[in-house]
DNA sequence: AGCTCTTATGAATCATTGA
DNA sequence: GTCAATGATTCATAAGAGC
């Protein structure tokens, strides 16, 4: 079995990042902290100093993002003083100024979104998935996200969970993404820039800023098998352990300490399911 | 029978509207031409010239709406270049500017966009609703919208648990109480800010229209019977179509000739339906 | 295995109250 | 007067229990 590496850093993406050199990542994916009024909560930015605290964090992913890799920003702008905030979009014109190419926008609806009723305003039911580059010329593997036609949402994403990735990567080696091809025919279709996916809402020790299965899309469709992934506010390490399974190597950033050790556990347990899958199999040689 | 008008007025919205008061409109909804750097399709305004282009109308939009008016604005910015272009999200910022609330953006999810594959990009499923609005009292009957739930309800009513009368808050520091006893006998719920509808196919004399079910949509959401709705970009005339069917007062502005007769035709034939429907139910009295 | 039923809970938002 | 905390409202989903 192939070495796949799961670095989890504790630190501000800022300076962790500049241990790490220029063109390295093949993939950013990252759900940072939504700006926030309240000083509690995680960083607590205010919505009007958003673009000033992550345009130096950018250029640190700017920098160590290979030409031919992807970013993936997945935001949403809070509602304020009964309007939606526009730091979202002061940052998308931002980031092109530093050098980044807003290559496409997809949309990620959550299916169960939060209740709630007010009287100028339906339920926020999706999420923004800004996709930047740096060059017109990333990598991008269609086929590895086909989906069977119809809906694709139920019996592709929401199917595929762990046991069924683990089976697959552990067993069936030669590669789930590559030999794709031979199922493809009149079944498979190329998805659409709209994702349907629910948040995950199960007794877990800390929710996931995002489902898993979104992370995953995005491997699958902008990294091959051993590439570099980064996530720089990885929080409870939904990005590593997907990384991990789809055996792509990952580094993990995030400033408190607690999500840290959570984060560590997960892709440490990970690596003693594939162990035991391993032993398993042997065993039945 | 309330005596419904239908204007259907060829000319540029900027000089046509000039003839109407101040806030006159319950509500604008349209879909103007989309910036294209094709100069033979209506308008040919430049991406880079297409807030200049645009701000001087939304002025006149903002004069004529009503204080408790809604402007729906459904657009989708262009790839150029490899990238998404900016001008809808740089419309927004002067649209503020302005005196606009930018209040909501509704995602409209098409659900048999048109088909094609690119090497790097998938097909475009969805545009923007983008909702402005002058004041934040704003006249919005939710409840005319208002859609079947989910078979949830149905299983979910017959037999209430004990936590389900009063949620204990002591375990969760959110604190998220909730009284099921409000839902019982509800079978519709509010919707959200994604919308799902088809496009509508073989009506090909108009270039961007969108289908009747999203003004008709926004109509029912944003006024009552007898209020006046603007489309002033109106095209083959869907709006104004979708506001007398449903006893709404609508004004129409093209500055294409053609697409103002097609759109009259399409209005006077609704309002001899209408006299046909008089004729045989009077015949019936 | 397969169902059905039960239960927890989530990047939500607004009006009100309190500092 | 501005700003921060609290209460009220609400629905789609997954996991778990039971048969």
């Amino acid at each position: 079995m192939r070495q796949i590496e799961a670095q989890i850093k504790q630190g501000d993406c800022l300076e962790v990042l500049k241990n790490y050199p220029d063109d390295f990542f093949d993939l950013i994916v990252t759900s940072p902290p939504y700006a926030d009024s309240r000083s509690n909560t995680y960083g607590g930015i205010k919505p009007s100093k958003y673009v000033e605290w992550f345009l130096p964090r950018s250029e640190q992913f700017l920098r160590t993002l290979k030409p031919t890799g992807t970013f993936i920003l997945n935001i949403k702008e809070r509602v304020a003083g009964g309007e939606r905030s526009t730091y979202v979009i002061e940052l998308i014109l931002e980031m092109r100024k530093q050098g980044w190419l807003w290559t496409e926008e997809f949309v990620w609806h959550k299916k169960n979104c939060h209740p709630g009723k007010w009287p100028n305003r339906f339920r926020d039911a999706w999420e923004r998935c800004l996709q930047f580059n740096k060059t017109k010329k990333f990598k991008m593997n269609q086929e590895s996200v086909m989906v069977p036609m119809g809906d694709w949402a139920k019996t592709r994403l929401k199917k595929l969970g762990k046991n069924d990735v683990v089976r697959f990567d552990s067993q069936v080696k030669s590669g789930f993404g590559k030999n794709i091809s031979n199922w493809v025919g009149r079944t498979m279709a190329y998805p659409s820039n709209v994702l349907h996916m629910a948040t995950e809402t199960g007794n877990k020790n800390h929710s996931a800023t995002f489902p898993e299965a979104l992370p995953e899309w995005f491997i699958k469709l902008f990294t091959d098998e051993g590439d570099w992934v980064l996530d720089p506010f990885v929080g409870s390490g939904t990005t590593c352990e997907a990384a991990q399974k789809l055996n792509r190597n990952s580094v993990g950033i995030d400033i408190r300490a607690e999500y840290v050790s959570l984060a560590q556990s997960k892709v440490k347990e990970y690596d003693y399911m594939l162990f035991e899958e391993r032993v398993k199999y042997e065993q039945n040689q």
